[in-house]
DNA sequence: ATAAAAATTTAGGCAAGCCTAAATTTTTAG
DNA sequence: CTAAAAATTTAGGCTTGCCTAAATTTTTAT
């Protein structure tokens, strides 16, 4: 069993780990959990031991078998969760993360079936992340960042890479929601801005750095 | 903000009071807590500095105004979600106690009016215990226990007083739910059993420890 | 190839919550 | 009213997860 610390170094490994390739570095996990690397390497230690992660001084981090199924099981629960909220409570996609950040942690496997189901077992969180099966498979989307599409082009707003309350409210207020087809009408050569028009609705500017942001297919 | 220890030792004196009078002692908390009385000691003496309790070295513990606010705030958390687990989850109410013993921590005001609101503002949990009101008032149900009744006597389950799953399994087992009629038939004049029949159904034996646990009105 | 810079680990410490053993206070019995 | 018993607190320690400062290793730049 696992305390809640480390089920966040965990999960925070397999975030890190998926956005980049090789090993996670010491310095990156002390920035995301908001501690300092000595006791970054303090957990890699005690994680070490528990055949978690896979480990060598100076050398940055892993997750073994073990590691990746733990890490995946608590994505699962956390993105069940943000349905939940999102879907039977009403929240909006902007407030659910930190309540699910302690929600992830609710110890139960029959919990996650049940609240599975009564969600109508779903297949992606309210940000458009896939939420991976029982069995432990992160369900791979082909997706491409916005800012990757070429003018002229139409493409489904399907997911978001940034999860904070100010970016999701930006969206809101833009009225960028997931599932839209929006055009992209014009790309600022110096800038990277981009135009997209939702819908036959009306065109909306969007930043280099939302468009970074935003997932489409 | 408490820790969760902290707030579990409010909702275990707010529990010990409730069921006696004048002051709980450290004995009953280590008790309760699973802990030993130095460790009760201690955190008595962090939350009196914190004014949640009213505390004198050797004299008992009794909750300020504040503690027993935060008190009841926790408890109403734990039947709400308590409720959730076995109405919304299909959850037996023999299998909810550990799992709102978790969710009774997750730090969220708004969580818990939607949770409410999505519930239909429930007025007692799966147990039969009241539910406090947002406002922090317990209500008084005005229960007697099935052990002091008399023959010929015909009353309605309530509520337990005990919520261990061995003895909610008992109840199941004996057809005991609550909100039945129940008529005495007949008491032990030995060991105080109890004889009663469910509606107009089946009669089922009693013990006085199973007895001494169920309310009725 | 080195020396400076950056990353990482080690050393030593702190707070929260828990423990055992010993001291102290309160309660109970005679 | 005392002495034993029971309850409680104090003293001293442990573990987890965190910190700062110092040492070490790796990387980068000349
Ligand atoms: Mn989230
Ligand atoms: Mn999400
Ligand atoms: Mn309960
Ligand atoms: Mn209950």
């Amino acid at each position: 069993m696992q305390s809640f610390t480390e089920e966040n170094y965990l999960k925070t490994i397999y975030n890190l780990a998926s956005k980049q390739q090789g090993e996670v570095s010491t310095n990156a996990l002390a920035e995301m959990t908001a501690t300092k690397a000595a006791s970054v390497t303090d957990m890699l230690r005690k994680l070490a031991d528990k055949q978690l992660i896979h480990y060598k001084k100076y050398q940055g981090v892993r997750l073994t078998e073990e590691g990746e199924r733990l890490a995946l099981q608590i994505i699962r629960r956390h993105r069940l969760w943000e349905v939940f909220l999102v879907q039977k409570l009403g929240f909006g996609w902007d407030e659910v993360h930190e309540m699910a950040e302690e929600l992830e942690h609710i110890r139960s496997e029959e919990l996650v079936v049940r609240l599975d189901t009564f969600l109508g077992h779903p297949q992606f969180d309210p940000h458009g992340d896939p939420i991976p099966t029982p069995t432990g498979q992160m369900p791979e989307m082909g997706y491409r960042k916005l800012s990757d599409a070429v003018a002229g082009e139409a493409v489904c707003l399907r997911a978001v890479m940034e999860h904070s309350t100010e970016f999701l409210q930006h969206l809101n207020h833009s009225g960028l929601t997931l599932g839209s087809i929006v055009t992209v009408s014009e790309i600022n050569a110096f800038d990277k801005s981009v135009l997209v028009q939702i819908g036959n609705d009306r065109t909306v500017f969007v930043s280099h750095e939302v468009a970074k942001n935003l997932l489409v297919s």
